[in-house]
DNA sequence: AATGAATGAGTTTTCATTCAT
DNA sequence: AATGAATGAAAACTCATTCAT
């Protein structure tokens, strides 16, 4: 901690033209798991340089700005989930059977990809933060798309105006359930993955007939 | 070496004498205000002391640290939140009705206090955040009491282990469906606040049928 | 340490209306100790009204501001020393007697108050401090003393200039002497006090010899 | 909520580019200066920076803290003092010759090196300062030099416990009265440095003398 | 005689960002 | 492509000191 000096890291060798494509990544990574520990504000550019072991001016070369860096790593995350969850909900299955394997995949990443969802929960919960509207979006994103998922699940016309509210809520909710649920999960691995999503897609179904006025 | 300021610090002579009884609560609600708005981190101390017209000194020798002072809005908030609930959960009512009242309650609180809500909320999503602890126990409070309304509610021995664990997991799921309503609600007032607990018990009965092994 | 809250500290009681001479030597006694623990400035008012158990403005009542506290001390201190030694050296004895009464009643003021003799000798180093001319006199003070005492030692006419100004110069070299041993010493107590003044006398006695021309 | 600083700051272009070779030693020449002048405390990282014509992040870059700078300050002086005395005693001469000459060189390096010196001296007296136990040691390699150079002196194995702790104590001795002797020979160099010198020799002369028995 | 409340002015320290090579 | 050096701006925190009661 003494003459800590700028950025006069012992830089390995070999780290000089390195291309673009390769570094970029690299960087993305270690703001990642600096995000994720410390907080967008706590996590200091001269960390996330030191440690991936490249010099400030190329970081602000690449991304322009810590902002810029944290909505990239943010980005990044969030397509990666939502492509995932895409990908596993084969279109020609049985809605519910779709949910389910949405669900299963939205937990294969939250276990995967601790950082990113570390980092895609908290920001979420962060009101007025750096972006709020970017990452609003993405969760709106996947709201949305457990939305549809859960309508389709009982294919029919929405109803009255408040049932329509209440569906929405309810994707919001299982969205909600589903991150506490995880990040529960996260710290007490002994509930099977499989009984997990099971107990999200009751939820959900609960959700949607209750939306709809059964109990 | 002085001649600063000229015109600036429009500062009321800011009433002296004021005593501390008055001013804590004074400065706790701007500071709650600044940290629901911009976050910890964000939220300057010079702005906390502006806002509520009081210098920063004064801050410093009634909380003694920033942290402080963010630890002590929170307790503040949750203990007022978990004591709501307690009080709205009679215990000589049927659970199903605890359980619907305290859903009830927990939303009235969201929307009244919605910094407190926002700051406790995010500070939730926040790991190793300045406190992490302290507020983790707050939220497994909120938990541990949902978890039990939910038990309670089909009063019988849980079973196996994983049962068990189930049944945590159950808890801590609605609390986020409950958490992630919440802020879709304060957003889409159009839902009742009613149907809004309503589609909650239905979430928390699900989840509990669920992890008993009745689908 | 948190909520530190102003001069709020749990005031025993019985502690209104003590008169002035009973609160003045309390207030120096505690700030004594600070200063000698801690140093002048890093010593704060607070910590010292604290530990007196009086509020600030007392001590502002008494002593108008911390440097006029400080230099109470100081010549408090220094009087004190400067008595004792006076008073220890009869004037009717030999001279090698008074230097070595005056050796020894300074080595019993370095034991008995260290606090006062930490600060002295602290202060004495520290050029530029707040007060500089004191302190320099009180020390000018007791290098005159042993000055004078040193000289009697071998009483004749000091010879030229430069035998003049070495004379000086041993002085303020014995002095250094007995203060350096002297912190030495609270760390040996193994060396004898009378041994130590000794050795004391012994260099004043070389020093003179050689400013006079002898080896 | 700019419009700061109007005319102020006066801050000529900074030169930019320096290599940290060159700008550490103008930081710690500055740095001394303040040091000496003011003490520790009094003396603020912005006026260091100022007058070394820098910022002050580039002193955190390169010292890490204030206390860090104070103590690479220390080190350098007390590392070139030590040197110096060093490389004059040439270990093939005769003990007293080595003596003596270790002494006028300490002279000189007060003489020239005032500042340094300053510095080195006031923080010996200062017990509990920031950093005691680095500068104590260093007090202590010179007290050690100066004992082995008395000891040695008059070469004979040491007799009883006492009369090894007696040699020790005129060790200190010896150093504390060139301190002193030094200080206040800065402000009267009417005495030449060997006579200065001289002196001293006679002083540690005497103490080994003492310490071993002899009147 | 005594105090709770208050503050202006400063302190050290850190951060995101950029210049010059 | 890459970097050592540099900085403006602000942050948290502290202190000696005083007002009003």
């Amino acid at each position: 901690m003494a003459t800590r000096g700028l950025q006069s890291k012992p830089r390995r060798p070999g780290s000089r033209g390195v291309p673009r494509a390769v570094r970029e990544p690299q960087i993305l990574e270690v703001a990642g798991r600096l995000f994720a520990a410390h907080g967008y504000h706590a996590a200091s550019m001269d960390e996330i340089a030191t440690q991936a072991d490249i010099t400030k001016p190329m970081i602000y070369a690449y991304f322009g700005s810590k902002e810029n860096l944290y909505v990239a790593y943010i980005e990044r995350a969030g397509r990666e989930l939502l492509e995932r969850m895409r990908a596993a909900t084969d279109p020609s299955a049985a809605p519910i059977e779709r949910l389910r394997a949405g669900i299963l995949e939205f937990l294969g990443f939250v276990e995967e990809r601790r950082d990113g969802w570390q980092v895609l929960h908290s920001e979420a919960a962060a009101r007025g933060g750096p972006l709020a509207e970017e990452v609003a979006s993405l969760r709106a994103g996947i709201a949305r798309m457990i939305g549809r998922l859960l309508t389709q699940t009982l294919a029919d016309a929405r109803g009255s105006d408040e049932t329509a509210a209440a569906l929405d809520g309810v994707a919001h909710a299982v969205v909600g359930a589903g991150e506490s649920l995880a990040n529960w999960w996260l710290a007490h691995p002994e509930l099977p993955r499989d009984r997990a999503a099971e107990l999200l897609v009751a939820l959900g179904r609960a959700g949607v007939d209750q939306a709809r006025g059964r109990t």
